[in-house]
DNA sequence: AACCGATGATACC
DNA sequence: TGGTATCCCTCGGT
């Protein structure tokens, strides 16, 4: 029968909007509701949905008057503004403007406890108040101790004053055609940036010669999830990728070789298709190390290309195992984490299923786990409970972390999940980078900040952020000797230096953006005639694109007493 | 401007 | 233990 008949047979409806003024009471509608509708027959929930999928925002209640048995009896339509998060009226979360409410149904979304909001919540007005301190606990042993005498030394008592890029010097616009992955600085070569895509693509890019970049397509067949330079030639880096392989690339020619596929048999289904997450490459005892989706650890010696010892199941059976890190001052000691909940300390001299050294607890996946940069004797993990987690010294208690910093860098399918990374360059190995999820209005602009934080302290050193920069930025890299901090934001790269850095180099040349792909020639075509575009024009390109925003920031701003 | 879709962790059965 | 509904400040495309 076509719709229009059933129309036609169909009562009067009646469509009633509420005002702006809520109706506090509406419990007791919402059940008569139910009970009327189901008593209905099918024709009028039919028509219901009908009309529900023509508005999504505005939930459509039917209201049939008591003499609804008869069929053209008249029917009253009411479309009442719910919150779409909760489905319930009185409230409405989502953007206003440039500040978003939240459902003040649900618990906070930034520390995840119940009774406020993000905005009212007091992590995001005193930045310290989610520190739990660290417990002063005294159980070493005299091993931890000879160890920690030699490693106190390299960590000097007084802190340096941070530096912090926080001015992006130089960009390349959807560089990649998927979001980026991860990033890696060329240990040699100053101004080499490694990017990889959720495609499997490997960017390599020259920030000093901004349009000296290439993007490698044929190295993997789905995300690359971690690389890492090999040690004994700079040229090379090795990746570890969701199709289950690790490759071997060189950077001059983009010639890629594979040291190992999971899945040589093809795709047999997603029970059996094996991915590789986690990769660390352990120079002194010559492997690289690689871990899967289903909880196992993998490691193959770098002479011979070939597979060393046996597969270990290294966290719970079937979960993914996203991180690992070997200790860069003990050869011996290995990090690892995953969607078990967990991060575990192992000994490389016996690795066996469940003979970690230290079992580390999160509430929730843990992102990434690493080792401090210098000491080794710190850890700092990222999980998604919206958490970081610092333990002061691998040789004290590991019970419990030393800190727990509450810190909005939720787990999104659609994003890269967030890791915060050490600053190489601190001697304290107290500052991190990390993006932020939540946005914050800066001048009617939705922005999400990339955060600056003392681990020691738990506040917020830095929160630095770029009109040109609307999309979050999971993926931070700082530069092991530069004061540059490079980041992945979508399929956008942008690298930062400090303020007054930034300015002599701008004063140079400018501020440098490039397009890529289709964002190039859509900018070419929306302003077509007025100029040729050509790749040198850069600033005029940015021009253009600040002016096609709607609301803009002056300029990118670095303050120094933000929320989080 | 309003959709659409991609597709990860998780709670619950 | 496995299948599925739900989560719901994404992003880029049409």
């Amino acid at each position: 029968m076509p719709p229009q008949t059933r129309r036609m047979a169909f009562p009067n409806v009646v469509i009633e909007r509420d005002t702006d003024s809520e109706e506090s009471s509406s419990s007791s509608d919402e059940e008569q509701d139910v009970e009327e509708e189901d008593n209905n027959d099918d024709l009028e929930a039919e028509e219901e949905e009908e009309v529900e999928n023509g508005d999504t925002v505005e939930e459509v209640k039917v209201e049939v008057s008591a003499a609804k048995k008869r069929e053209k009896a008249p029917i009253t339509i009411s479309l009442k503004k719910v919150c779409k998060v909760c489905k319930r009226t009185g409230h409405e979360a989502g953007f206003k403007g440039a500040t978003y409410i939240d459902c003040p149904m649900k618990p906070c979304f930034l520390c995840k406890t119940p009774g406020h909001t993000t905005m009212t919540c007091p992590h995001r007005i005193a930045t310290e108040y989610g520190v739990i301190p660290a417990p002063r606990r005294h159980t070493h042993n005299s091993l931890d101790y000879v160890f920690e005498r030699q490693l106190r030394p390299n960590i000097p008592a007084i802190k340096p004053a941070f530096v912090i890029p926080d001015q992006v010097n130089c960009a390349v616009i959807r560089y990649h055609s998927r979001r980026v992955t991860c990033l890696e600085f060329h240990p040699t070569r100053n101004n080499i940036l490694l990017s990889g895509d959720k495609k499997g693509q490997l960017g390599v890019w020259d920030y000093c010669k901004v349009h000296e970049k290439i993007v490698y397509g044929n190295i993997h067949g789905c995300i690359l999830n971690n690389m890492k330079f090999k040690p004994t030639n700079d040229g090379t880096v090795y990746a570890a990728s969701s199709d289950g392989t690790i490759s071997c690339t060189d950077l001059e020619t983009g010639i890629s070789s594979s040291l190992m596929n999971l899945n040589p048999n093809g795709w047999q289904g997603p029970s059996s298709w094996r991915m590789l997450y986690g990769l660390d490459v352990n120079s002194e005892k010559g492997v690289v190390l690689v871990a899967d989706n289903f909880g196992y650890l993998y490691l193959m010696d770098i002479r011979s290309n070939s597979k060393v010892g046996e597969t270990i199941l290294i966290h719970k059976k079937g979960s993914k195992v996203v991180g690992l890190h070997c200790n860069p001052v003990q050869p011996d000691l290995l990090l690892s984490c995953g969607n078990d909940h967990f991060a575990r300390i192992w000994d490389m001299r016996r690795l066996e299923s469940g003979s970690s050294l230290c079992s580390l607890a999160h509430r929730r996946v843990v992102n990434s786990a690493y080792f401090s940069p210098r000491s080794g004797s710190k850890i700092l993990t990222t999980s998604q409970d919206n958490r970081l987690r610092v333990w002061d010294s691998i040789f004290g208690n590991l019970g419990s972390p030393s800190r727990e910093i509450v810190h909005s860098h939720d787990f999104n399918r659609h994003l890269t999940p967030f890791r915060a990374e050490w600053d190489p360059k601190d001697p304290s190995e107290s500052l991190v980078v990390i993006g932020r999820y939540i946005s914050e209005n800066y001048n009617g602009a939705a922005l999400h900040p990339i955060d600056f934080i003392d681990i020691s302290t738990g506040k917020l050193v830095a929160e630095v952020m770029d009109p040109n920069i609307t999309t979050i930025s999971p993926v931070n890299k700082l530069h092991p000797r530069d004061d540059v901090l490079a980041t992945g934001s979508s399929r956008s790269i942008f690298i930062w230096n400090p303020k007054e850095k930034s300015e002599i180099v701008q004063q140079k040349d400018e501020k440098k953006i490039v397009l890529c792909g289709k964002a190039e020639k859509k900018l070419n075509k929306k302003f077509d005639g007025e100029s040729d575009d050509s790749d040198d024009d850069i600033r005029k390109i940015k021009g253009k694109i600040t002016q096609s925003r709607k609301a803009e920031p002056k300029s990118s701003r670095c303050s120094l007493k933000g929320k989080r």
